[in-house]
DNA sequence: AAGACGAAAGTGGTTGA
DNA sequence: TCAACAACTTTCGTCTT
């Protein structure tokens, strides 16, 4: 079981069986080690998915202490006036609108990208971040957290691409690499280069290739990134063209085109790269 | 007939003056 | 800010199996 994307895959063939598995470890809440003791199992924690962090407190409208007993008249006017200054400061400043817009649709997307709760928690810090550096204005709520989901995934290896990201969302490629570069930017976040082996697990299931080609694909990956000419180049490409080099040599050969469209990149594109590897490695392909 | 190949032209993004 | 540039894509005609 692989819990942090979800997946539950064969040790043997690397094929993904199932994905957005249910979380089986225990069913009590414990986000401390006093928690632990205890084992509650209600009530959330505390997240940072929800615009006031999941911890507003609602004054009641009973006029009662916490004991039940009836307030005096003049501890009722006082919590009347609590109460009304609370539910005008609540939703009423801007950053907070924003805020419960961007949640929304942060956890719409996130639900249809299938991704899991620390990542998106990891979005929600950066589109605080960028909420605080006044980023947002300018651009429109749904793009900024789009970007700020696909950082998310970068920082935390999920391998996404921006395609991904677009297909579930309204914007364009264009646009959210534009606000992902300025989160990056303007936050000073350092993302580390997405590796084109990470990619390698997710292609080849759906390709359905055995763990040897995966293996393979990913020592050929190795051996080119040591001769040099891996760099400036798509790691989806790259990943693709190592998978079909390793399919071919154990036997499992997929044609360029099936290939290409696990990857998302087009035949050309694999080509060359295949050609690159193949002639630097010293492979030779019978076709 | 399908797959592989490669040339040519176009696109979006980076870089360096 | 603009031009040069590298990587990738699209398109299309040709060759191979």
């Amino acid at each position: 079981m692989d819990y942090v994307r979800g997946e539950q895959i064969c040790s043997r063939c690397g094929i993904v069986l199932s994905f957005r598995t249910i979380d089986q470890g225990p069913e009590w809440r414990a986000f401390s080690a006093e928690e632990l003791q205890k084992r509650d199992r209600i009530g959330s924690p505390p997240t940072l998915t929800i615009h006031d962090k999941g911890l507003s407190t609602l004054i009641d409208r009973q006029n009662k202490d916490a004991f039940g007993k009836q307030l005096t008249p003049k501890r009722k006017a006082q919590i009347y006036r609590l109460r009304k200054w609370q539910s005008r400061s609540r939703v009423c400043s801007s950053s907070e609108r924003n805020l419960r817009a961007a949640m929304a649709e942060l956890e719409r997307l996130s639900s249809q990208l299938g991704i899991p709760r620390d990542v998106k928690e990891t979005a929600a810090i950066l589109y605080r971040q960028a909420l605080e550096k006044k980023l947002i204005r300018g651009h429109s709520i749904e793009v900024m957290v789009d970007a700020a989901v696909y950082a998310a995934c970068r920082k935390r290896k999920i391998p996404h691409t921006l395609e991904d990201i677009e297909r579930f969302s309204r914007m364009t490629r264009r646009e959210l690499g534009r606000c992902y570069r300025l989160l990056l930017d303007k936050l000073e976040i350092i993302i580390p280069l997405i590796s084109p082996l990470e990619f390698i697990p997710r292609f080849s299931s759906a390709l359905m290739l055995s763990e040897r080609t995966q293996q393979r694909a990913a020592t050929i990956l190795l051996l080119a990134r040591e001769k040099g000419i891996t760099v400036g180049k798509d790691p989806t490409g790259l990943a693709a063209s190592a998978l079909y080099i390793a399919a071919i040599l154990e036997g499992e050969r997929r044609t360029q085109r099936e290939i290409a469209t696990a990857a998302q990149v087009t035949e050309v594109t694999v080509r060359n790269r295949y050609k690159e590897i193949a002639q630097n490695l010293n492979i030779q392909l019978k076709i």
